[in-house]
DNA sequence: ATAATTTATGAAACCGGTCCCAGGTCAACC
DNA sequence: GGTTGACCTGGGACCGGTTTCATAAATTAT
């Protein structure tokens, strides 16, 4: 494989010379210039990334940390990310961890080796103490608010704001209680923390009995419907934390005959508008966007981006 | 920022030596190896992966060429690649093109540059000939089938029988004529090569007014909807390149008090399982996991991922 | 007891770039 | 005429690892 060096004795000039046509820079001689890109086009010449990175002590790689890959809330925030790190001239690495922290630990290190410049944590298991440990290491994302004064840069969504309006609303419909579906019911989760506290706001304490947990697809949505509908407990509606688990809520009523039952859910997928049930859009490629730019820069701004309640 | 060199100065021994500790090789007293693996747990120490990179001539990283990241299709296939990708220890770049030749040409680059140890084309704008080319400079493993002896990787699904059958019970069902719904109208496109084969096939020769083209999200078939219905050239059924788009055609005809259209759409997505039309699944995650596979190894085998119609 | 292996270790080349710095030319300015 | 500063070029340290090779000690085989 021809190198630089190549193309320097060849040329007959030094590395340095040849090293500057690479980059554009300007102190070259313009019949240098056309020589060495003469000879850099005849031998089909390419400078050696991994070279140029390791010199530069930067990879313009950043890296996304995410549970799943296959999950429409994910694929909307990476859709976001990449895009934006496209014009950046970015790149993008997937790091699937399946909300095991010590898989997340791990890309925590490979940060530390100066695998990515950043890392974007799009949900996360480990504390944040943790991530802010690793925050000397390269920049560190992550999509939640972390609370006042953190040192880390964030881009999250107004959640808490957008689930008050959305079961305030339904409490206006005359709805008593609402039954509750979560992915994880635990503390790391914002999602699952913003979501009780807006439940309690607004309906009060929330019953564990109204709570159902470990959904994140369709299939756990209709699981879910199957809890409800056995349940004697009354709720009126549900509440999922997502649009295809919403989805699979109202199938699992509709497949045994029950009464219909109103449901909202989270992230205006095709399921909420095919079905016609009201949902949050949490605006989540607008989310990676701003999630992106903070992972090139040197901030740790806190970021908001606007949620929006769709009523159908 | 402490490197190998800092270990080996401290701790005495050679950097040859604490390359050998580093990477489990045998051939170092344990005495030493203790020692050595003090000093790097004392100062945190974790070797630079660019470094390595560079110097085995590899990166562990699969770049994955795709043409818009959100997409149901393409999600489906990253999911069975990452999920492949994760256990082999490999890293996953997200390369978006936009159909852009141009583009896809940057990304061949960058596999010439040692950036990647192989290129995945999910889907392609460039000449298989050029990808060929590139051949020399990595694996490259293309989601469609290339033809017989073309020195290519490749990992694709039966198309052309599933869409034949599909096609085959439309007709049996007394469909006489089906309008088609498809993405790309041109030759590249191996979905939609596929697709007028089965078609003529099947129903023999495909009137360029029964096809609705550039469809890729369910607006788009929401707007093949439009065009189908105001078209007076009475197909009896719709097949769609997606199940999002067929439920698009579906809801235009919902939605304007049109006699229900039947549709038929592909990949087995949440749509049609709502909607109960039949879709033809690819077994995209297979998909995605075999050209995986490829793109680790060093054959130019074809691998064929049989596609399944379901009835609804 | 000697030859043949196996084990253990370090020096140094190598991967392929970037970039600082030193040195030189040449026109402009005071 | 001397100083200044822009322009041009190359040497070589540096980024941080891996790996080949030479050397030597410790085992094992003959």
């Amino acid at each position: 494989m021809t190198n630089i060096h190549d193309i320097a004795r060849l040329s007959g000039y030094s590395v340095s010379t040849v090293s500057r046509v690479i980059n554009h820079q300007k102190y070259v001689a313009d019949d240098k210039r056309a020589k060495v890109e003469k000879i850099m086009h005849d031998l089909d010449y390419v400078p050696n990334r991994v070279a140029r990175d390791l010199s530069k002590g930067q990879t313009k790689t950043i890296g996304v940390v995410l549970p799943y890959a296959n999950h429409p809330y994910f694929a909307r925030v990476i859709d976001g990310i990449v895009t934006a790190a496209f014009e950046a001239g970015y790149k993008i690495t997937l790091l699937p961890t399946n909300y095991d922290m010590t898989i997340e630990r791990q890309y925590l290190d490979q940060l530390r080796s100066k695998a990515y410049d950043g890392l974007i944590f799009t949900s996360r298991s480990s504390q944040l103490e943790t991530l802010e440990r690793y925050r000397k290491y390269g920049q560190i994302v992550c999509c939640e608010d972390p609370g006042e004064g953190r040192p880390l840069a964030a881009a999250y969504t107004d959640r808490l704001a957008s689930f008050v309006s959305a079961l305030t609303w339904a409490k206006q419909h005359g709805y008593r209680k609402m039954g509750v579906v979560l992915s994880r019911n635990n503390v790391i989760s914002a999602s699952t923390r913003m979501t009780r506290q807006a439940y309690e706001q607004v309906f009060g304490h929330l019953d564990d009995r109204d709570l159902f947990t470990g959904a994140v697809k369709y299939e756990d949505g209709y699981r879910a419907g199957g809890y409800f509908s056995q349940l004697q407990l009354a709720e009126d509606a549900i509440f999922a934390n997502g649009d295809d688990i919403a989805a699979g809520v109202q199938q699992y009523y509709l497949d045994h005959g029950l009464a219909p039952i109103p449901v909202i859910g989270q992230e205006n997928l095709l399921s909420s508008r095919l079905l016609k049930f009201s949902t949050i859009d949490h605006h989540l490629e607008a989310l990676g966007q701003a999630a992106f730019r903070l992972a090139t820069g040197q901030s740790t701004t806190h970021e908001l981006i606007k949620s929006e309640f769709i009523k159908r």
